[in-house]
DNA sequence: AAATCGGACAACCGCGACATT
DNA sequence: CAATGTCGCGGTTGTCCGATT
């Protein structure tokens, strides 16, 4: 339960500070020193809540404030310090002498965001954003490899079938992004490939492609319980079961034996990560300490 | 020259943690 | 132990200002 907003009493200002109230705001912090932010502004003479004027003091005032020109040494500690830490700024500004928390916070979200993303990395998570991409395609190309062995299992036990082609729904896979706890953000997968003018990949075939965030519940997973892919869904099954659908996949099946590559070699860059990122727990344990 | 847009950053707000009564 | 007060944090909003149309 939230107590009432303490800058909402009559009377007092809000909105940018004035000289003439910075200079009240010194000269008592000068003489009185910081704390008792809540009497202060009376005793200040300050129109102010306490919570403005503690805000002011510490991002704008205190003496030894550096402003602006953060240098790449500092972009670059900020940056380590946000894989480590998230969206802890107070942690993160007590790392760099003279900046604050705002500051920090400000900075990152106009600058240094923008920069990670322009490099392929996804600030939230700070992953490359095409390994992100690159194991959903994987996991798809699997899930299809799963539905033509199973297409082909049903089509030694039935008669074939005539399917008329549907109108696809394949969600982009580049659109996707991880949200900051480490899963994935499909509110945004449908968007412009969501109509049925977008066939890519998958020609005229009717292919109903829904998220799938539980891999492991089919044995595809590799356990850690983070996964997301792709299934067909089941009401379309059998919309796979004639020729013209397997030779669509056919395609895409020899695009994902170059996946596996990728994918291989991408178990290996991890596995080369494992000694940095034990690395970086034990200088983010020192850092919490 | 005016209008619009977008970046940068100061300031506000809500809430949780902790201290005090 | 509960109620109340204070502080600090992180997310969001508002405002200023330069660039662009």
């Amino acid at each position: 339960m939230g107590r009432a907003p303490c800058c909402s009493k009559v009377g007092l200002y809000r909105g940018p500070w004035t000289a003439k109230e910075d200079t009240l705001l010194k000269k008592y912090i000068r003489v009185h020193g910081e704390g008792n932010w809540r009497s202060l502004p009376k005793k200040a003479g300050l129109l102010r809540c306490g919570k403005s004027c503690r805000l002011r003091w510490l991002n704008y005032l205190r003496p030894d404030i550096k402003r602006g020109n953060i240098t790449p040494d500092e972009d670059d500690l900020i940056i380590r310090l946000h894989a480590l830490l998230g969206n802890k700024w107070s942690l993160i500004a007590g790392r760099l002498p003279g900046r604050t928390d705002n500051e920090i916070k400000n900075y990152w979200n106009t600058h240094l965001s923008k920069k990670l993303r322009s490099q392929g990395t996804d600030p939230n998570t700070h992953k490359k954003l095409s390994e992100s991409v690159q194991e959903l395609k994987i996991r798809t190309s699997n899930s299809i490899k799963k539905l033509k062995q199973k297409s082909k299992a049903n089509e030694e036990t039935e008669k074939p079938k005539i399917h008329y082609p549907k109108p696809i729904r394949f969600t982009s896979l580049s659109s996707f992004s991880m949200s900051r706890n480490g899963n994935f953000d499909w509110t945004t997968a449908s968007g412009t490939s969501g109509h049925e003018g977008d066939r890519r990949g998958f020609g005229t075939d009717a292919v109903d492609v829904v998220p799938w965030p539980n891999l492991e519940d089919e044995g595809i997973g590799n356990g850690n319980g983070n996964e997301v892919g792709f299934r067909i869904s089941d009401d379309q099954d059998q919309d796979f079961v004639n020729g013209s659908d397997l030779e669509c996949l056919s395609d895409i099946l020899t695009c994902s034996t170059s996946l596996e590559k990728l994918y291989e070699e991408y178990l290996q860059l991890l596995k080369a990560e494992e000694d940095q990122i034990e690395y970086l727990d034990s200088f983010a344990e020192s850092l919490l300490i």
